[in-house]
RNA sequence: UGAGCAGGCCGGACGGCCGCGGCGCCUUUGCGGCGUCGAGGAAAGUCCGAGCUCCGCAGGGCAGGGCGCUUCCUAACAGGAAGGCGGGGCGACCCGACGGAAAGUGGAACAGAAAACACACAGCCGAUGGCCCUCGGGCACAGGCGAAGGUGAAAAGGUGCGGUAAGAGCGCACCAGCGGCCUGGCGACAGGUCGGCUUUUCAAACCCCGCCCGGAGCAAUGCCGAAUAGGGACGCUAUGGCGUGGCCCGCGUCGCGUCCGGGUUGGCAGCUAGAGGCUCGCGGCGACGCGAGUCCCAGAUGAAUGGCCGUCUCGGAGCGGUUCGCCGCUCUAGACAGAACUCGGCUUACAGGCCUGCUCACGUC
RNA sequence: GGCGGCAUAGCCAAAUGGUAAGGCAGAGGCCUGCAAAGCCUUGUAUUCCCGGUUCGAUUCCGGGUGCCGCCU
């Protein structure tokens, strides 16, 4: 198999408060009941992925499990994704008792919309 | 069988595919491959105690804070063990900030005569002394009294008998409390005996006594690198300022402090082998200590444990059968909760389950 | 991650351990042709929650919850 084509190196997250600023700047923003999704498309640049689930979310086991979701949804939606994307997502308070099933259609629908997602 | 008490433990297991963090090795052009390790009993709250680092030294005094029955354990503790005393429970057992109120200051609302010299008030008596008299008694005063005053959370030892004009620890017995002595115990304290007859409560009010405590915290601290403009205002300037303590002394140092404005908000070390875990032996009632062997067991920094699938068990729910002390099928891993310098405790949260010892009630033999 | 603070009526906010002030807002009335302003009257509190000390707790002491701030 392909072992590299759903892989989350280091490479591809985005790791510094700058990163994120700029997102929150100059992104194209689309509002879900669970989730706000950010993206920017430019060339010479990787494709990069990053969340953000703060305090008001819940306490510190939903949270990382909110993060881990997201995570595993970038990863497993990487080959449908444009090379030279940077998407952030933020949860909202609502996430927090959703399953895995119902965070990765509240994500698709979102990314569908901003017309990122192809197939 | 039912109800309960105490102590200890577990808190799914195995496998496959994809993915993530650390370390090691290989390959190193970028990359990648292989191996190995990868959350908890509370990792939580940050409530105590330490290690460690810095504050020149960590010194003295005051202030402030903490602890508070005894003995022991411990590096230390507000922790633990064994005991004492008090309270609760039929019991196994459980709970207790449990020093001092005759060192001093202060508080005790409302109600009540009075809230701490029992003074006044209301009241009782008027035996003794005085007057009248039908010699039973009556009257007012001097005086005596602290029983009854039923308010209050709390009323000046309690109950009984005697005593008296009326009464009172005034006398006696028992009980409670206080003090001395004797005996037992390392001690808290317990038991006995004698004595004079008694003193409210609040110190989680100030306080007194005894013991302890310098301040901060790994975002500490050290190193490397990048960037900007070292500019303005105010204050004090050597009996002064600063050096992290609230103040003073001592010590060190000589321009410093506060605010506004400007820049950076990257990397490395600290960072995981420790009062460490497990097993066995010995000492001790026990907490725990000593000795031997053995193991290495997370180290991220926008922050690693996840997703999907299969099998099996523990419970739970539903359906069907049932010789009802059970069997089969279907669904369902399901509590609290995520390391961030590290330990020892405490506290709080927790689906369900297991083991050991013990108590009570009922039934049967 | 560490350190510190706060919680009282709809809002702001006071209270030596003794029945929880005051202001704004609200309601009713007076005044006015109608309003505003002014004046009068009035309701409103599990003192964040759970325990303890005390005769009695907003206050004192533990534990919990929520919110806010500071340290790179």
């Amino acid at each position: 198999m392909c072992s590299g084509r759903y892989a989350f190196p280091q490479s591809e997250r985005l790791t510094r408060r700058r990163d994120y600023q700029r997102m929150y700047r100059e992104g194209s923003k689309r509002v879900g009941r669970a989730f706000i999704c950010y993206t920017v498309r430019h060339e010479h640049q990787g494709r990069k992925f990053g969340c953000a689930v703060s305090r008001r979310v819940g306490g510190a086991v939903t949270r990382n499990r909110v993060k881990r979701y997201l995570r595993e949804i970038y990863r497993t939606h990487r080959p449908e994704l444009p090379p030279n994307l940077r998407i952030v997502i933020v949860a909202r308070p609502t996430a927090s008792g959703m399953t895995y099933d119902q965070c990765r259609d509240a994500v698709r629908a979102l990314l569908k919309g901003a017309g990122v997602l192809h197939e």
